[in-house]
DNA sequence: TGTGGAGTAGATCAACCGGTCTATATAGTC
DNA sequence: GACTATATAGACCGGTTGATCTACTCCACA
């Protein structure tokens, strides 16, 4: 839009594609994105192959940023594991509370791209496991005695903010998901402090 | 399937779209059902008004069904609210792990149907509702401080079962989440406890 | 100067979409 | 037996989809 030193095709239209596939889902038409980023037909088959290939690029740059994110939030809440991982949650507050927010892109990718060859799904899995390895380094340093278990519920509890907040939205989901992130953040501080006291712990393999 | 008594287009229509839409999405082709429930393509028309119509009755009844089920799970576990609420998360990990689990129904529709309009919208948003009631009602026999509010958290776990699993199946998603209830459960223990014997805690009303 | 790669614009394609139509067949009822 | 409801079969419609193709413009660089 500014007249700086014009982005070019490829990046205009991931751009554009990155905002409309979240928006209007992943079944948004070529036509609608080559309009919106103002781009020649043949550039998309050029740089992309096709739309499949449009919407895997738009996944992954979505998921390195998604990833950053994460990673610079816990950055900012300094070194304590515990107050890293509850930024985290603070954060997806914000996130789900604002106006234009419309669910999780990875998930809703998931569901809308019925090929289950389509190669965004690697992308989404990818980012998953990556943002779950995040979880379990943190819930190790905190002690926690199943920290990859306890990082699968982590992300359990993301998953349902997230389809919480966009289905229904009333419901407070990142308060209620905040208060659940805690529970499970507690069993690493009662394990630290009284190890096995609560029996449940089985085999503490990552 | 069975000669018994020819179901009636009507039917037959409504059992191949309740299949279809939840094995393929509720974007399948109306030639697909068609072809598939062995009824003229004006009868479509007839019955339902169009493919719109369709999906909307198909959410409502599988609605119906899925509640039902609640209602069953949690009879057929006595009367003690928690072995109630518990069975839900127990009957939630055997349709986790059947083969053809693919998600939720009624989330998949909500991100696949673009218009906000569709009447589809309405029938998930009464179904979440209705289910929320459900536990909410078990939580207060239960005697936990904030049932609503509990509640909430329950069905943000069940959506994190659905998700999880349909995304990354391999991290024992109803497990995880059933220990999460039992963390939302034991609050009601606790305050249940202290607060039967000393008087009601704040904000006992639905 | 001019050549070639990159981008644009847009016609065109086959396939498919949901929906309407006509014609025909079947079953139940007076 | 005739009438009417309902269902079937399938042609047909306009619109849209993703994709291919040609023709033209633009600009950097040799």
């Amino acid at each position: 839009m500014t007249t700086r030193s014009k982005p070019g095709p490829r990046q205009r239209l991931l751009d554009a594609a990155q905002e409309l596939t979240y928006r209007e889902g992943v079944a948004v038409g070529v036509d609608s994105l080559l309009k919106t980023a103002n781009v020649a037909r043949r550039s998309l088959y050029e740089h992309f192959g096709g739309k499949d290939g449009l919407i895997a690029e738009v996944l992954r740059r979505s998921a390195a940023e998604d990833e950053a994110a994460y990673r610079e939030t816990m950055a900012a809440a300094g070194d304590e594991p515990r107050a890293r991982l509850l930024a985290v949650f603070d954060r997806l507050a914000l996130i789900v509370d604002r106006a234009d927010f419309r669910g999780c892109r990875y998930l809703a990718a998931d569901l809308a791209l019925a090929d289950p060859e389509h190669p965004g799904h690697a992308v989404t899995r990818e980012y998953r496991a990556n943002v779950t390895a995040l979880f379990e380094a943190e819930l190790a340093r905190l002690g926690h005695p199943r920290p990859g278990h306890a990082a699968g519920q982590l992300l359990l509890v993301v998953d349902g903010i997230m389809v919480a907040a966009a289905t229904r939205p009333d419901s407070d989901p990142a308060g209620a998901g905040r208060e659940l992130a805690l529970g499970i953040l507690a069993q690493a501080g009662a394990a630290g402090a009284a190890g096995a006291a609560r029996g449940r712990i089985g085999g503490g393999a990552t």
